[in-house]
DNA sequence: GCAAGCAATGCTGTGTGCAGCTGGGGTGAG
DNA sequence: CTCACCCCAGCTGCACACAGCATTGCTTGC
């Protein structure tokens, strides 16, 4: 019985897939390196290796994994220059965040940050990697709801996932100060939010986004040096 | 016999077939609405539905295209608010050429405009819109060879092919002026080349596409007061 | 004459077998 | 003991068969 066919009824759904394999890569569940293995993902989602192949392309064209014939698909590990690329294209980004017809901010979203605001109170206290990468998460898509420019948004949507794996490999191994960072960017994005001034939402994110590559140089520095 | 099976020896380049495809999209030959239907492409290039699918997705991804289950793969056709938040980017990115850590422009890069000017000045004589099409698209790689920041570099080619489809759209409807305002574009470019001046590239870039926008929205109103 | 329903057709989504490629371990020679 | 070579296990790329969905055109009832 070679083929036993299949449809499409309620299978699962893509994106969701997408996202799932996109979080854990940005979470080094799969670190740098990592080989994925089509076959082995299909088995896990209950699915054939032809969904999964999808996804997977999706996720390569983002940089985030890189499909070698007869090696595997393995997640990318970008070298500093490139990172440095992504964070200065993000600081440029978030620039024009303010400038691109911006959405207004409601009451709503600054009640929503009082809220992630309180969270990252408990992750200051007890530095826990999931929740502080889920309040960033949460933050991200916040301030991209005030963005209008379709095309913006899908810039920032894209560099915010090759930026955030980097950075949470940066925070595990030097979570100091880490949460506090996040607290100050929060009440600052709070401040914005509640002016409902646009441009100073992004001038925030630049300068939190500076802030972080200033971090990640000075690892990479103290790196060079002891090797 | 079922299945023959194939290997990949020397089959067809995946790439090439993207560009085909998207060059395909941006001259009009697949114009918006068009379905393009995976089994004919398969029979057209000699390959399975397989590496078809492959290809469909990236364009998809780029927003060219759109797979509707049991429709087809249609081209897109963009309304107007989003061809100008793609133009209205393009300005935003070609300003940040210059910035971002460019490549210096040589003699041959000069040389190379030149050679382009030449062309377009037979296309002002005689308006030919593939002609027209592959002197753009070679101005458009020179520009990008200056910019020194990957992910930049990306933005720049993925916006441009979004918008180009557009703009060739209007260059038929409307060829009247179109070949000079490329001849002006390239003697502003040559200067900015032969000053080595990355930023003044980038303008010059930014001048342009803002000239287009002006133009298609000019045409956008006239069409809707003829509706 | 017209509208509503239904069947036929064609498409994409999915599952699966096979071919070719890669990398590592093992083996034999020096 | 070292090095080179070879074989094989595992992976991705591809081709093809099947399932379900959307559209279209015809047919039938009014």
């Amino acid at each position: 019985m070679p083929h036993k066919g299949a449809g499409r009824s309620a299978r699962i759904d893509p994106d969701w897939l997408f996202d799932t394999l996109r979080d854990r890569i940005c979470l080094l569940d799969y670190p740098p390196g990592a080989v994925l293995g089509e076959a082995a993902l299909a088995r896990e989602f209950g699915v054939s290796r032809t969904p999964i192949r999808a996804v997977l392309q999706r996720l390569a064209q983002d940089g985030l994994i890189e499909s070698r014939d007869g090696v595997g698909t393995i997640v990318t590990a970008p070298d500093f220059a490139e990172i440095r690329d992504i964070y200065l294209m993000r600081q440029k980004i978030a620039a024009l965040i303010g400038e691109m017809a911006p959405r207004s901010a409601s009451a709503a979203d600054v009640a929503a940050i009082d809220a992630l605001i309180a969270r990252t109170r408990a992750v200051v206290e007890r530095f826990e990697i999931g929740e502080y990468w889920r309040i960033n998460h949460d933050k991200h898509f916040l301030v991209a709801r005030v963005i209008g420019n379709r095309v913006l948004a899908e810039m920032w949507d894209r560099l915010y996932f090759q930026a955030a794996r980097m950075w949470y490999g940066h925070a595990r191994r030097r979570p100091d100060g880490v949460a506090e960072a996040l607290l100050a960017e929060l009440a600052e994005t709070r401040t914005a939010f509640a002016r409902d001034d646009a441009l100073a939402i992004g001038f925030v994110q630049r300068n939190h986004i500076a802030y972080g590559l200033q971090r990640l140089e000075r690892e990479d520095a103290a790196r060079g040096r002891s090797d």
